[in-house]
DNA sequence: AACAATGTTCAGTC
DNA sequence: GGACTGAACATTGT
């Protein structure tokens, strides 16, 4: 489920993992952990803390702190596609449903644990991610810098959305419940959009990005449930078509956005 | 069984 | 080189 207000969520299940003693480290999932080889993440974060942890767009990281109390490298946690945070407290463990699914496993010397728990395996861990190669947070970012990152392209600008290069945070689902509320069409040309569309994207931007945070995630959306064969616009009535757009599916509204 | 899935990345093309 | 597209990646659910 993770897009930015997702991701919010876990980094603040993250902070439950600060400033405890890291006693043992299972990184030993390669595919997850790459490129570091098995041991290489253990090395350096036992005997350490985690000491902040941090997000922009749908990456997460933690500042930490070795054994002498110096810091250390970040650690960088990416969820992907449906990956979760699990931290546990002292022994108050819940019956682990599926262990053969915690990619990525922290022990803290309280007995407690930080996990990242993904069955599909395309969530990741990292040292040192460049979080910096990312766009600004679609939280932050303004409507003149909106408007100059997607003048820079005439790639429809549902691919601009979902480019986390461009801005931060924003996946398949909210990219299609950001554009169905501006009524903008997801492969309008990034650069025609005029100052007024611009403005009306971030506005709705923020918009779907505050009630997706309040309500608990993206698939609270008003659209989310209309992305299916059948389903008509709940604001007009017409049918809600269906497509390919910027590699991803999507679902809109024909003839109210344009 | 074939296909799609809320994500990222890499190879290939223009 | 930059911009862009589509397939690949690992796995599960329909």
């Amino acid at each position: 489920m993770p897009e930015l207000p997702e991701v919010e969520q876990a980094r603040r299940v993250l902070e439950h993992a600060l400033d405890r003693r890291i006693v043992a480290v299972d990184d030993t999932d390669e595919w997850v952990c790459r490129p570091h080889p098995p041991g290489e993440i253990a090395s350096v974060l036992v005997g350490g803390a985690l000491t902040a942890a941090h997000r922009r767009g749908k990456t997460m990281w933690c500042d930490t702190r070795d054994p002498h109390g110096d810091e250390g490298p970040t650690l960088g946690v990416h969820l992907g596609m449906g990956g979760r945070i699990v931290v546990t407290d002292a022994e108050h463990d819940q019956a682990p449903r599926k262990p053969e699914w915690n990619r990525f496993t922290v022990r803290f010397d309280d007995g407690g644990e930080l996990r990242l728990f993904d069955k599909r395996r395309l969530g990741r861990v990292r040292l040192d991610p460049d979080v910096d190669a990312l766009g600004p947070d679609a939280e932050d970012i303004t409507a003149a810098e909106l408007r100059t990152r997607l003048g820079r392209s005439h790639a429809p600008l549902k691919a601009r959305l979902l480019d986390q290069k461009v801005l931060s945070g924003v996946g398949n689902l909210l990219a299609d419940e950001t554009l169905w509320q501006a009524r903008l069409s997801p492969s309008r040309p990034s650069d025609e959009l005029d100052r007024t569309e611009v403005n009306r994207l971030h506005r709705n931007l923020e918009r779907a990005l505050q009630a997706a945070i309040a309500n608990g995630g993206v698939h609270t959306g008003r659209i989310i449930e209309h992305r299916h064969p059948g389903a008509t616009c709940p604001r007009c009535g017409a049918p809600m078509v269906h497509g390919t757009v910027g590699g991803r599916s999507t679902w809109w509204c024909e003839k109210e956005q344009r």
